[in-house]
DNA sequence: GCAATCCATATCCATAAGATATCAATATCG
DNA sequence: CGATATTGATATCTTATGGATATGGATTGC
């Protein structure tokens, strides 16, 4: 019979008690039994623990040696239990998070500050790829969820609205359509366009599928990685750009937001994630992130 | 029903597994009762620690963070059973050791030193002191055994001969008394003697005490606190010492030992412990020094 | 020296760990 | 695609063991 916890929890008492009546009276249980769990624990450690003088108990060294050990292993059961639980209860854990620069200045980053905020003990870990990088990482479980712009149908994958985003068009103030009182699309067939490579961003490809659809091929006179960049460069009076509304919060002096009419054009942002049971972390983070949304953008 | 070991030893084995059936065979039980035991376990610690899709069985977030703590508990528990039975075994484990410095030199220290080699997992602590502190230090329970020439019979406390040694008398290579053949304790009436303080040696108060018995009260002309002091003196012609025989392994050109006839006096050296059960290590401790003084001086 | 404690021993009982049999669900394979 | 095998869960029974009660031997205090 291997050892138990409950010899040490037996044996603590004891040892603190220096007494088997007193500690059996503590522990809830008669005498003879403590005994004998105690006497069953000295023989599986092969040594005494105590003294018995049959009138006065002593820790032998063993027992002395035993009695730290004892207290540190019972804390640390203690400590697994508590842990385990936070942890199953959502309010602790690793939360790794895949987004692009503009998701995460769009507002992600508030969202994470809001979370960060409800749930201090939740380490989230932001990884700043590709959208294409991302899926992989998120089917070989080296992230939890993915905030993506057009998230692609991938077999494994499950993606949630997590926010709407109009795109806004971003033209220098001094533009010739600055003032023009309604825009569509099509207006822009012949501007020049400041954009991001599409290779990295399927933002960037689907503005140009829409403005085929609209009829013309986008001449894109700059390309950029940054989205943020965009907006100097347009400022500078270097073309036109089709930008997550979001980006308007980093505006300045020479440029211009305007909503194109009748757009289709969307920057929503997507959640993405693999399509099975997830912890509670990330399911909490889920449902805090609909919630966030939700309170931010009522309808 | 609280946690047990138990529950984290078949916990570990079907983290390892990630399966219950396969778990359940190395853990030499049927498959029903596991997963009773992972259920129990779960309900207990508030939380899943496997995901079972019923083909697929695998650790949650909280099982992942259970599982860490829950081998480094059963390895504690491990090593707690180790480390409580070498100490009981003696093997291991602290001793604190009484002793004089004249019983040191005297060959305490190579005693002490064959107890390392063959126990070099015990810890011992030597306190050098008078001998009326280190009863005093045994009967509060700050010292396990002491080396002591004569013994005072104390209650609660048993001494128990460490060694025999004989008194020898030392004096000048150029002492009128040195060639005389043979030498009684009577013969030392008229000498000068150098010799320890008596408060603090029961040694020094029964060399005199003897003399008296001889028919003579010893006429001290130095009292030195250091036994090893007494030879420089004695070999510079201050005067004679009764003192132990090991102290002779001190000796120079101008000094000389000499046994005397008929001598009663000893210097034999005791071990004093209290009269109660002892830790395995001082037992240890008692017989190896038992053996050791039997093999050095047979008979 | 008697009563009061304290731990150990002996015996009994109730609980819970484990075994057996079976089911539902899913992956494997012809 | 249906038959089969495999996996974990459920239900029921058996048995091992933790705990209770009664009692004894040893020591201390009055």
């Amino acid at each position: 019979m291997p050892i138990e916890l409950r010899h040490l929890r037996y044996f603590a008492v004891v040892a603190e008690e220096l007494s088997f009546t007193a500690a059996a009276n503590r522990l809830r249980i008669s005498q003879p039994p403590l005994s004998q769990q105690i006497r069953d624990l000295e023989d599986e450690v092969g040594a005494a623990l105590f003294q018995r003088t049959s009138r006065r108990v002593r820790l032998t060294a063993a027992g002395d040696s035993f009695l730290v050990h004892a207290r540190a292993i019972l804390a640390q059961v203690d400590s697994a239990r508590r842990e385990a639980q936070a942890i199953g209860a959502g309010k602790t854990g690793r939360l790794l998070i895949g987004t692009t620069g503009s998701i995460l200045r769009s507002g992600l980053a508030d969202l994470l500050a809001a979370h960060r905020h409800e749930y201090p003990e939740v380490t989230s870990t932001l990884i700043e790829q590709a959208p294409a990088l991302q899926i992989r990482a998120l089917q070989e479980r080296s992230s939890d969820i993915s905030f993506i712009r057009l998230p692609p149908a991938v077999d494994g994958l499950v993606a949630t609205l997590a926010w709407k985003e109009d795109v806004v068009l971003a033209m220098s103030r001094i533009h010739r359509l600055a003032n023009r009182k309604r825009l569509v699309l099509r207006d822009l067939r012949d501007e020049e366009f400041v954009a991001l490579v599409p290779e990295s961003s399927d933002f960037a490809r689907s503005i140009q599928e829409s403005c085929v659809s609209a009829g013309f091929l986008p001449r894109v006179a700059h390309e950029v990685v940054d989205a943020q960049s965009i907006v100097g460069l347009v400022s500078a009076g270097f073309g036109v750009a089709l930008v997550p509304a979001s980006i308007s919060r980093f505006t300045n002096r020479e440029i211009l937001f305007r909503r194109l009419a009748a757009s289709t054009l969307s920057a929503d942002v997507y959640i993405v994630r693999r399509d099975e049971e997830h912890s509670q972390v990330v399911r909490t983070f889920i449902e805090f992130s609909r919630k966030y949304a939700a309170r931010r953008a009522p309808g």
